[in-house]
DNA sequence: TATATAATTTAGATATAACTAAAAATATGT
DNA sequence: ACATATTTTTAGTTATATCTAAATTATATA
């Protein structure tokens, strides 16, 4: 497989949340940044390689193939994260481009040497869970802060945008994964929420609230 | 860069052994395994990106940046090898392919970070030197078996055939860099030494005895 | 030194992965 | 239901990196 094939499944796969939903042309090209048209000649290509089912004007969709191809890739990008991050001192926002590019590294002993010597992380740096050699992964508690009803304490388990700007102003505001919260207000007029976090109290709005995923806890 | 470049690149810089030295478009076609064709199309493109001196029918070299682009993707190469081995368990004879792959990969800090991880390693696995950040690295001494005088010492410090055939028969015969020998008697029939090593006499051919680098010693 | 041989380059072709512009199919609104 | 808008595909083009076959240049030999 090229690097640009097992791009384009990724893109696929993250499109469809995983599942084997259709997917339109233009969502595809929109997020792999090409052309639509390029998009189609991609699909007919992964369609002959029984990567993905596609009829013309009607979108893609992964095969199961499609899908273990994919979460393959995935392991491989999550697990280089946390090597960059536990081993060579990365910072979560800096780690995600030079994933990009080891992802495509072919060896399945390399991954599970490295899988290893991590010692068999479930979760990447941005706590997305890792998928297993054989496809299989812990879902995450899909909950995000701004659906968690006031008063309520919780434990931040992930980020839904893990843009570096995102992730660089939770490190500028000291919040970090595994961090204990708890929501004291919400403010009527916009969504934003009150919460206290190490000793502090801090206000976020509703765009960093329905970025922040979290697992609620009793005290 | 493209990976196919840096390979050129490379292939040139390894038949030069390292200098600015003439190469001829058939030896990097034949170490590249591609037709001298398709060698004139890639000189004219490195020609133009400054990373070669070429003449029409009068063979490569590399430019002053050309030996730096050079250094840079075998410090890579060899960093990636140590790594394998170090940190991942792999064997001597496995880690050629990953390298091969790993070296392509941009990212400066990553590579400076694994150096450290890694205590700035001299050699690689198989006793060849690393270049440093800035290009410079220490020489081997490039002493073969098969040229040390009889009845002398001399320690193991590299391989110049680090095909994984050669050095599983090293394995096989428990030869591995850093081991002392000493030249017992050399045959004048076919040049193939009797070496003692670790308690036992051994008999090397001169095939053998001239892909092994060694340092001589004195008892 | 002329000629044969070997090395190298050019010209033209193929495959991948993109693109643009135009055509075709599907979806939508009144 | 029809016209319009949107989406998607097709056709034709470009750039990279390869190839084969033919032409050109260099070299080696008689």
């Amino acid at each position: 497989m090229t690097h640009s094939e097992e791009n384009y499944i990724k893109a696929i796969f993250h499109l469809g949340m995983g599942s084997e939903e259709v997917i339109s042309t233009n969502s595809v090209a929109e997020r792999m940044e090409t052309k639509p048209s390029s998009v189609t000649d991609m699909m007919k290509k992964l369609s002959a390689k029984g990567l993905v089912h596609y009829k013309k004007y009607q979108g893609v969709s992964l095969t199961p193939l499609g899908v273990k191809t994919a979460l393959s890739i995935i392991r491989k990008h999550r697990l280089w994260e946390v090597f960059l991050v536990e081993k060579l001192d990365f910072t979560w926002d800096e780690v995600h481009e030079i994933a990009e590019q080891l992802e495509h590294i072919e060896s399945e002993k390399l991954i599970d040497k490295l899988d290893e010597l991590l010692n068999f992380p479930k979760f990447d740096p941005h706590g997305d869970p890792i998928p297993g050699k054989n496809g299989e992964f812990i879902e995450r508690d899909n909950q995000l802060l701004s659906q968690i009803p006031i008063g309520s304490s919780a434990i931040c388990v992930g980020v839904k945008d893990s843009s570096a700007v995102f992730l660089r102003f939770l490190d500028k505001n000291n919040i970090a994964l595994g961090n204990k919260m708890k929501i004291v207000e919400k403010e009527e007029f916009d969504n934003s929420l009150r919460i206290h976090i190490d000793q502090r109290e801090l206000n976020l709005s509703q765009q960093i609230a329905s970025n922040l995923y979290v697992k609620m806890i009793k005290l």
